[in-house]
DNA sequence: TTGAAAGCGTTACCAG
DNA sequence: CTGGTAACGCTTTCAA
């Protein structure tokens, strides 16, 4: 393959210097309109033009008018900002993901985006890099921001932050995990259980003779879920995973073309391989292709989270399809009953699947 | 391609209801810290606790650890909120894109997201789904959020949506574009000149028949202006794209399939077909393959972006390579430059480059 | 260098 | 049902 660089494009064309100062403090353009305006040019109070603004019932219908006309008229747009102060209540929700290039947690953040704006709220939005450290400080901050609940990804973390949650009474919910703990709200499904029911089916094909590219497991335990549930289904046919058939990479192509090359060179080469994600498979397919192998006849391999390509793949990706956009919304929608003080299950599971497609088969006769 | 549903998983298992009632307002949870106490337990004013924490030069060496120390004593966390009503800065950036389900915008919000983090900010996300009313929408949103600057997709809007951005004196960037009004700063690459690169390209191999599976032009200032780019390099070489063979979808992988499809059954077939993003060309190469097509022998496609798997497509797709995660971090740097006054280059053009891979080729011989 | 106090724009309590 | 008026927690003059 051959990547010509056709043009490199000018890396910065400064064609003209924006110099403006910065508006100053305390000296705003003059658009500003406060509710204050409003109650003047409504000669009304401005606990009224609040009530009103504010769909307060016990507002008579003449001054809801006078209010109304008066705010059209004027522009008036409200600050959130006031508003989050003085009711303590910002409105706002903030979600926490490792990092918006893998496609599921994109998704996800989408989903609640959709259904928290359909609620009235604003999502502020920070990643963590699959760092817990740096989640930590993202809690902090959203908490500072005064958020009205926070969406997690995964249960596994520094105890202080769920204090820390509790302390300050801040609803959150983990997501894309499935725990009991009452105390841990959560909306996903059972990452080890979905695992041991794709690794059941492919000991039901036949196959005995494993192989893993797990996702990087420290500190993901959605990825050390995924793996236990494969060794799960193993152990419990008296079989057991080689630690030199355990390959732990990110979630790149490129990593799980890596991981199936260093899996071909193993003493006994699977016949089936487990991947952590469907972007791993992807690599993993591609690899296998390079090196001659065919799948399924001689090779079978699976993915997890049924992205959009996998069923566009060569073979088609046997995986688990995960309700990505689902999890996000129910977490929006969680969250939205807790602040509003409506009651709400705590933990929710969402439907995950096996979805067989044809990158996986019996294995090849020994 | 079969896919068993193999197991549905609960819906919704109400294992626990949570009931509590949320913290009424102006009654909440003891933790909260404020600078009035810090400022009690230093043994100082306010005033001297405000400096501290914002490293205010003329502070003395004393008051600054005795500050500090009371700080970290009480676990002070400072309130954004009322930080932002004080000083007219939220230090909240707001981004708008038309959906993160699509990799190029998630790619370029983490960009940008991750430059703010540096520089102290926060992001606050809203979608627009494509929907020009729903961005001005989100637009007004963001505004009355406070939000210190914006990020914008595209550069097609509504001048109301201008005004009023100038109006309230709210710094903003167009990406993925570039236009050359000084009054609408942007980072991004001329989509136009890059599609016609791309096509003149594939007139230099020897093409004559094109096809084009364009994204959905309406409202998508990007999508158009890749489509005129196909159509100036034909122009300039005294050809046309016939009505028939102009497609427009949604960047969906099912409706690059259905696009080529759709342009298999033309008069005249196409020698080369350009895909709108490298989405659709995924789509493409699928179903030429389905119509047992091969590629490029007798037929080259090409896609827009080089998203994470348009190398590993078999064959590579010639695409157009676009730092997405640079743009967003440049817009993140010019919006921090202009908030905090400092002089900033207002058209920044970032590189595209054509990536020549194996999709593409000479036509097969009539 | 430090402190006192006046806001920032809105809400919500308390009277009437 | 409506109006006055404290907060909300912080920053930022203005004086000392």
């Amino acid at each position: 393959m051959r990547e010509t660089s056709a043009e490199e494009g000018r890396t910065t064309v400064a064609d003209a210097m924006d110099d403006a100062p910065r508006r100053r403090a305390r000296s705003r353009p003059p658009g500003r309109v406060t509710v204050a305006d409003v109650a003047r040019a409504a000669e009304v109070s401005t606990a009224s033009v609040s009530r009103v603004l504010n769909n307060h019932d016990r507002v008579g219908e003449a001054l809801r008018r006078r209010v109304m006309d008066a705010s059209e008229r004027l522009g008036y747009l409200p600050d959130a900002t006031a508003r989050a102060l003085a009711s303590d209540r910002s409105r706002t929700i903030g979600a926490i993901v490792p990092t918006l290039e893998n496609q599921s947690f994109a998704i996800c953040v989408d989903g609640l985006q959709r259904r928290l704006e359909a609620a009235g709220y604003t999502l502020l939005l920070a990643n963590s890099g699959y760092d817990p450290d740096k989640e930590s400080r993202a809690v902090k901050e959203l908490i500072g921001r005064g958020v009205d609940g926070l969406m997690l990804v995964g249960a596994l973390r520094d105890p202080k932050v769920y204090d820390l949650l509790r302390g300050k009474g801040v609803p959150f919910v983990n997501t894309l995990t499935l725990t009991d703990d009452v105390r841990r709200p959560c909306v996903g499904f059972d990452n080890r259980a979905a695992a041991r029911r794709l690794a059941d089916y492919l000991l039901d094909l036949g196959h005995r003779e494993f192989g893993v590219i797990a996702g990087v497991t420290r500190d993901n335990d959605r990825a050390m879920a995924r793996l236990a549930g494969v060794r799960d289904a193993l152990t419990a046919r008296g079989l057991a995973l080689p630690q030199e058939r355990l390959i732990e990479r990110p979630y790149k192509i490129g990593e799980g073309q890596y991981g199936l090359r260093a899996l071909l060179v193993c003493q006994r080469r699977p016949t089936a391989v487990v991947c952590g994600n469907d972007v791993l498979a992807f690599g993993a397919l591609i690899e296998a292709r390079a090196a001659g192998i065919s799948v399924p006849e001689q090779l079978s391999i699976t993915g997890f989270d049924d992205a959009d390509f996998a069923a566009h793949l060569n073979p088609p990706l046997t995986t688990v399809r995960v309700p990505l956009d689902d999890i996000g919304a129910r977490a929006g929608d969680f969250l939205v009953a807790r602040i509003e003080g409506r009651a709400a299950p705590v933990i929710n599971e969402v439907p995950s699947s096996l979805i067989v497609r044809g990158s996986t088969g019996v294995p090849p006769a020994p």
